[in-house]
DNA sequence: AAACAACCTGACCAGATGGTCAACAAGCTC
DNA sequence: GAGCTTGTTGACCATCTGGTCAGGTTGTTT
């Protein structure tokens, strides 16, 4: 039984916990960044392997003898997201500052899309063709999140600090206009002409965001 | 005599006694549904003609026969979404009323995220994608009506009539977030844990998006 | 330098891809 | 029913798909 270089040895080594080699590390970062952009613009069925390693300047063997297989690349790629996205979502409680928190939630998830604009449309490539990675994620722990800041929005309206308005659908609200900044990249950068926007653009966005989502619930900012 | 999965809708029409035009009228409404739920789940990459012949219940060679090919059938839904996308814009003036053109601008958009929820994916889509086949829509015609819009807009918060936010974010904003209960329906459905959304709840939500984005640009309804 | 693991990749495979085509069936007009 | 258009479809093609594998190179440890 030779153990030549094999999926099977390197689960092996993955699971010893072994500090990868700096090959190894190097390579996996290069590939998963190729393969986030393609996943991102041609969803899972449309992106080949072959696309994504020529993204990453290798070949398709080599890329699979990484990564294992295109599905399991996918599904890494998925819970990296996922994990940027919990990175982000701290606690509340209902003794908090409605303006801060939501100016924070706002700020950060812009953030977020700035940042990682190919996972966010990985993201939403994935929620197009219908979830079928992500249904157990999203009927389970996000809803979970969004039940358990909605009690924490409707506690605020009954103590006046904001309108009575459906937590769930706020929330929604605040996500997709900070997710279309990601996803319509390309529409924004056609219709406003730019060649990309600017950190000066993104501030201005996130400040008008906060400004008319506050304003639009009743939020007012606590006085000094 | 076939014995193959011989699609049944042919077949009624054949015994009905449907003649010449009408078939072709008819498969091709057929077609042009299927294709547009699966291009809208997988993207244009993503999408076969063989499933897209499977999900209208006909060979892939009866397909290719109606729509010549897979880029012409794309091109020519994205021209049909676009169509819908144009019927719905029409012209205002600076001598209308903020808040009904603005509820108007909601609403419309909001029932063709609804209508057409699959043509809206699809759209969404071809912009994750980088909008290959749009960009010219978008940095011509689309840019423009956003332009005229943006102007009028100006011209409101110069009267006093709204806040003098930039018009550019607002449309954005209007836009998201109407367009993600059709987009992002799966996660909508996964964290609501509905089956579906129902009339009510689009008029709900309809109800939210207005109030918020219009109180939130300092509009407010005209007095009788 | 020997041994061994990690790394690399061209050749290959079975199946799917978009598209063509020839042959035939069904309808319509005369 | 002849003649023509339209509709229908299985067989076929070159190319691409995800994935395997044998056999090689490189790097590290002793």
């Amino acid at each position: 039984m030779t153990e030549v270089a094999s999926p099977a040895a390197i689960r092996r080594a993955r699971e010893r916990g072994e500090a990868g080699g700096a090959t190894r590390e190097r390579n996996e970062r290069e590939i998963l960044a190729a393969a986030e952009k393609i996943f991102a613009a041609h969803g899972y069925r449309g992106a080949s392997v072959q696309a994504i390693a020529e993204a990453a300047g290798l070949p398709k063997s080599n890329v699979l003898y990484y990564v294992g297989s295109k599905r399991g690349l996918y599904v890494r790629l998925l819970e990296r997201m996922m994990a940027r996205w919990n990175a982000l979502l701290d606690d509340i409680s209902v003794d908090d500052d409605p303006a801060e928190v939501l100016e924070a939630f706002i700020r950060s998830k812009m953030a977020l899309s700035r940042r990682h604009p190919e996972g966010s449309r990985l993201f939403a490539a994935e929620i197009l063709a219908g979830a079928p990675f992500l249904q157990e994620y999203l009927s389970g722990e996000l809803r979970g999140w969004v039940e358990e800041r909605a009690r924490i929005f409707r506690q605020w309206a009954e103590r006046g600090l904001m309108d009575p308005v459906e937590p769930v659908w706020l929330i929604f609200l605040i996500w997709s206009a900070t997710q279309h900044y990601a996803d319509f990249e390309a529409q924004v950068l056609g219709i406003t002409g730019k060649g990309e926007l600017s950190d000066a653009d993104v501030e201005q966005i996130t400040a008008f965001l906060t400004r008319v989502i506050l304003k639009g619930c009743g939020v007012t900012p606590r006085e000094a």
